[in-house]
DNA sequence: ATGATAGTCAATCATATGGTTGATAAAAGA
DNA sequence: TCTTTTATCAACCATATGATTGACTATCAT
């Protein structure tokens, strides 16, 4: 065990939120600006007691947070934490990425070799 | 209802499956090239049945796809679908960035009104 | 004070998820 | 053939998740 970041709770809890198609209308939502639980709910099918706690969800994976107005209660986007998935994603992505360059380089090496090189099982 | 690509059933899957920190090891260790089930359950303490159910949530969310060498099933990372989460994600990133430049535009058209401009939350 | 508006809490239910153990399949090695 | 290696299948269990209904709290409007 002892990973990198791979082992972090919030990621779990962001990963997770977006899993959910209603969550990910929320936040398509909320890109656009701050809204409200009943301004939220509307567009789905669901009870408002639902979409109330797919925002719970979001709120503990921190992508959204809330503040007071009268009664209601707005919901906001925190981009912060959408970077800090992209910037997980993308950082796998790179090292796969550079993995191939990797292996081009090497095959460009052998180059005049048999042409059973393609097939090739690189080693770690 | 009807949503743009908020509505996907495989984002649903790729997300839920970035949620599992085993997944995400399993997914960081494959960015360094591909692996047999064994070599990937090696770091966990789970049992290798486990580990094997992880690798098929990995393939049902197309993340991952496996080939055969002998009794050994490698796998193999697909890059596609992580940039088709970053895809998402950085969407709805932009067009909150772009609200909140136009939010500063307003600010600065109304420029001298009172300075209580700058308290506005800033992110990260 | 009364009532409407906005939202949460609590109990409940069905299904999904992550893990286990034990049995089995398939190919390689002896 | 018999054994080892590699991996999956099957049954099972505990907990988590998404949804519902019904009751409740808090704030605003008259």
């Amino acid at each position: 065990m002892i990973f990198d970041p791979t082992t972090d709770d919030r990621l779990d809890r962001a990963f997770a939120a977006l899993s959910d198609p209603v969550r990910r209308g929320i936040i398509a939502r909320l890109s656009r600006g701050q809204a409200t639980v009943n301004e939220l709910a509307e567009p789905f099918e669901i009870t408002k007691q639902a979409v109330s706690k797919h925002i719970q969800v979001l709120e503990q994976a921190e992508l959204v947070t809330r503040t007071r107005d009268a009664q209601r209660r707005p919901v906001h986007l925190n981009a912060a934490r959408l970077e800090a998935m992209t910037a997980w994603i993308d950082r796998y992505r790179l090292v796969h990425e550079q993995q191939y360059r990797r292996l081009d380089a090497v095959l460009e090496t052998i180059d005049g070799a048999d042409g059973a090189a393609t097939q090739g099982k690189e080693e770690k």
